[in-house]
DNA sequence: GACGAAACCGTAAACGTTTACGACAATAGG
DNA sequence: CCTATTGTCGTAAACGTTTACGGTTTCGTC
């Protein structure tokens, strides 16, 4: 209700300094800016932001766009820690953050596409990179700064921030080849979340490595879901020379594979070792315990968020010019990190390979 | 980047035309309209929300202001239904929705303090409503439409959906006194948040009611915690003559409770009988299931979404005209909504109370 | 006392829309 | 053929800010 206009006349002053006043630059009387900043206190002034960023180009909000419905990635805690490591960065820059949910029944990207054309936010994250990922290419064709939680192959010199997957993977196959295991399986959700090709492509490689033969069905791909880690438990079991150890990727599945196992009396640790190679907070339900990887969420929010506002102050280039200034001189390239990960003990590992 | 103009001019038509062409208008000839569009869709053009905000007075936004840190209401998939229905229902209005995350080391409710002051967002969505609110207060105070997830004393004629708490607390109670319960104890976590003030309130009727004595200790307040659900376990266990029932209103001590029984041996719904006031997502994990009240979440968003549409559409009054003219004809009342809850069965209640 | 510099403040344009108003052409009715 | 009506569109003001620019006052310096 209340314009800068009436607080400006209020004060018998022009709206001019006012918003000087409130702005902090410098040509304005230390005891004006004073005066002005106590009245707009008690009569609950706050400039319009619709007028504000009509004028400044800029809205002072960053977005965050959320897939609900079947995968719910909010209701995951880590996703929540990241969020929340994100908005103390952003606010240090005066940055609001906003979340927007988008319906899994929707367009493919439409409240992206809703978001970005509207101008409603100055920077962007988006999560649950895919292999390939049409958003990618539509924010930066766009000229719509954001940074990523994964990577992906699309884009290219974009902002991203990830855990170290393949360090995970190879570090566990690493721990349980030195206790002697030579079977090794890998459990994986279904899709195509870049992440799932990252743990893929190092289980390859660490079992290449070493020479482990890679038996037909040691790689399970189920429904995200207690079922699928069931079912994929199930046919591991089948397999006439089951494997030793189970690398597990996805959090509800490994509920199933406890249920699974211990439905034919087999105990992880003893009977067969398992690790999770993303953190399960429902894992101190679990008994035994089951050893995961950790990491700082909150840091790696803190981290995509510097990502983003080194994005939203680089020059946006168009598409074409990026590729002539990227080789010129003093291109300020992207901000992408590799955040690390480390393993906390559970008895789930075991203490070696049964013969 | 492209503006209105670029498109008018693109188009060789004035601006004025392009924006009701756009907008539906009538006074705009149907061929005239479809090019627009075409060209708009084709250029990805959409008129800029700052811009069209500061003319209309509006936003389009709709808020929802989110405790984040201790509590994290974010994670509970019970708020994510209700947002996923307060969603769908808003954007048949065309009011795009944003959860802003509110640190609970900051200011009390500053988040809420500076949406609505900048005039962020049409309306509001408050959650997790205290027994005494200051936010209601604020709200009302600064017209700011708003519909809460809760009742509260405060406020009074504001819109507020809430299940019926009274009711999943009365029959539980009618249900265990029918098999002969006498001694009923009640689990609570601590703190101020309008729901265990229902909860309570209708725990005491429900027994005084029945005649039924209420010995010390048989509320138990403990932290919202698995291991406050073993401490009120412990203290309940202690009672010379325990309990024979136990009403359990907190998702995250229910773990607790069961671990704290386990450890003696007993078991639930043959030793002791328990009942879930709140829904339980991991109560399929626990085992014997654990008997809880149901309600459906989405539901409660959909209506939350029409008790603030209904809010926004509402000449909104100061608080001292608002008495005068609620006494008038043709005032139109705030949508307030108790929402049905329902027991779904589980092995927990057990068949009848031990002798 | 004249003059330049510095400190402070007012004026007005601009940001991208929407919309009231009026203009113009085409059409219909007499 | 004149007029009233309808359909379509252009013009310009307005929304609430921020900020470039210029104006006035004060102060210090010679």
């Amino acid at each position: 209700m209340t314009g800068i206009r009436e607080l400006a006349r209020h004060l018998d002053i022009s709206i001019g300094t006012v918003s000087r006043a409130l702005n902090d630059k410098a040509d304005v009387n230390p005891e004006t800016r004073e005066r002005v900043r106590e009245a707009a206190a008690r009569l609950g002034y706050s400039p319009n932001q619709s007028g504000r960023s009509l004028r400044r180009g800029k809205t002072d909000l960053v977005g965050v766009i959320v897939p609900t419905g079947q995968d719910q990635t909010l209701i995951n805690p880590v996703f929540l820690s990241v969020l929340d490591g994100l908005r103390r960065r952003l606010s240090e820059q005066r940055l609001d953050l906003a979340i927007f949910l988008h319906g899994h029944g929707e367009e493919l990207f439409g409240s992206l596409r809703r978001v970005t054309e509207r101008g409603l936010v100055d920077g962007l994250i988006i999560s649950e990179t895919q292999h390939v990922d049409p958003r990618i290419d539509y924010l930066i064709e766009r000229r719509q700064p954001f940074a990523a939680f994964g990577r992906s192959l699309s884009g290219g010199d974009h902002a991203w921030v990830d855990p170290d997957f393949a360090k995970a993977v190879e570090s566990s196959i690493e721990i349980l080849y030195g206790l002697g295991h030579r079977r090794i399986a890998l459990m994986l959700p279904v899709g195509e979340t870049n992440y799932l090709h990252l743990i893929f492509d190092a289980y390859l490689n660490a079992m290449q490595k070493r020479g482990l033969l890679l038996e037909s069905g040691f790689v399970q791909r189920r429904a995200a879901a207690e079922s699928g880690g069931y079912a994929a438990g199930e046919a591991l079991l089948a397999i006439r020379e089951r494997p030793t150890a189970i690398l597990v990727s996805d959090a509800i599945q490994s509920l199933g594979l406890y249920r699974r196992l211990n439905d034919t009396g087999l105990q992880p640790g003893r009977d067969v070792s398992l690790i999770g190679i993303l953190p399960e907070e429902r894992a101190q339900i679990l008994s035994p315990a089951l050893a995961t990887f950790q990491t700082d969420w909150t840091a790696i929010g803190v981290r995509l968020g510097e990502a983003l506002i080194s994005a939203m102050a680089r020059p946006s280039l168009a598409p074409a010019e990026r590729a002539k200034a990227s080789s010129a001189l003093g291109a300020v390239p992207a901000i992408q990190t590799i955040m690390p990960v480390a393993l906390r003990a559970g008895e789930s590992i075991g203490n070696a390979a049964p013969p």
